[in-house]
DNA sequence: AAGGCGTAATATGTCGACAATCTTGGTGTT
DNA sequence: AACACCAAGATTGTCGACATATTACGCCTT
């Protein structure tokens, strides 16, 4: 599978293999937050030379896994509650314009199979019930939908292969789960209805409020780590 | 000079040196846009080895001048009426966030010296009436400082490393000019008013207008440009 | 014992060469 | 003449090794 979703990419170099692999680990906590990257060890644990690795480190920086200082090596980010409220700040300014151009962009087929994906969300939601981790993969994709309907190609790479993997990294790290996931569902069907009535003012305004809702959410959950 | 001008690097590298040679080349247009880049060619051309090099493509990428295909290379970006709508798009949002978030976190000393900022602006365009370049280069100038006073690092990061460039290569390559430069400093001047008054939604609304009003200029230049 | 200094060890930056892939030009077929 | 195919050339991806910068450690000084 590509890293990047909605890019065809003719060929999977050995530095798109280790991209992803690298990337898992950083995001489901395997390589720790904040701990520092050794070149060499990678490269030996990866089985590729430093070439290809150091192009992956590049990727990594890009989509803020990883901070590198020159001559100096690079570290795993660290999570914090001020990263999470600059990054959502982002998200909820970024997706809001993103839903606002979707709703005057996405053709109509695509608001089609939108529904269809949310009606499936909602009977495979039914039957697992509780269970965080395919609703969060759920709203992602329900998102990264909503981002692509922009047809703003700026917007695309920034989302969803700049924010994206720190997004999920904040929400795998504090382990999302718990009564929201019912509401995201309400509130992902009324961003679909403002985005079928092309009512690009109405989806915009409810996917701020959706966003943050979100980040209230896992404010709370770090919040309760706290004590 | 750094290509970050926000941030202290410590060591200058090879990579960074050739990244900064190729990319003013491209935003003034001596690597004409849509040009095929040939890796050995630059390589002897900057004097370096291909691995700084490649390093500097992948952060040429990373700012949207040039595009990568995996084992067919890379080309200068191509600039287009539909590009140039897409970026400013994000940028009214994006510049508008940082404004009222500048307007909320800016330290009283950045914004006397914001004002100060201005003042010399004045005073030079009076002298240098109707020479753009240095009312581009103000321009920016005030751009980047009330985004650093946003304090977020993440809208920081977006704007001043991955945006700019490309927005001076329109610029630059549009050419810039006439009697929008004096508009231009009263705006500036009504947006610090507000970020000085801490009104971060007036600041928000005034940015929007302000980069709305750059973007119809630089349509009209692309329009007149047809004829 | 604490702190500065110099050296060794390690990591990063860079280089030149090889391997795999794509592009280009030519050839042959229909 | 147009098209498909093949081979040669060139380009990108990857590798291992060297140069340079940083870090870690031990030693000396106070």
């Amino acid at each position: 599978m590509s890293t990047h979703p909605h890019l065809l990419r003719r060929a999977i170099t050995a530095s798109d293999r280790v991209l992803y692999e690298i990337q898992s680990a950083i995001v489901e906590g395997s390589i720790p937050a904040g701990s520092k990257i050794s070149e060499p060890e990678l490269a030996r644990r990866f089985d590729v030379s430093r070439a290809p690795l150091r192009e992956a480190l590049a990727r990594l920086e890009r989509c803020h896994l990883i901070e590198r200082t020159p001559n100096a090596g690079a570290r795993v980010v660290t999570l914090s509650p001020e990263g999470l409220i600059a990054l959502y700040q982002l998200r909820e300014e970024l997706e809001g314009l993103a839903c606002r151009l979707a709703a005057e962009q996405m053709p109509e087929h695509e608001v089609q199979e939108l529904a269809a994906l949310l009606d499936q969300h909602l009977s495979s939601q039914r039957v697992r019930e509780g269970e965080s981790y395919y609703q969060e993969a759920g709203d992602l994709d329900f998102h990264y939908r909503v981002i692509l309907g922009s047809k703003n190609p700026y917007l695309i790479n920034m989302l969803c292969d700049e924010l994206y993997y720190l997004v999920r990294m904040y929400r795998v790290q504090m382990g999302m789960n718990g009564p929201r996931v019912s509401r995201a569902f309400d509130e992902h069907k009324a961003i679909l209805t403002a985005i079928a009535n092309r009512d690009g003012e109405l989806a915009d305004l409810l996917m701020r409020r959706h966003i943050s809702a979100s980040r209230r959410n896992i404010e709370q959950q770090l919040q309760a780590e706290k004590d």
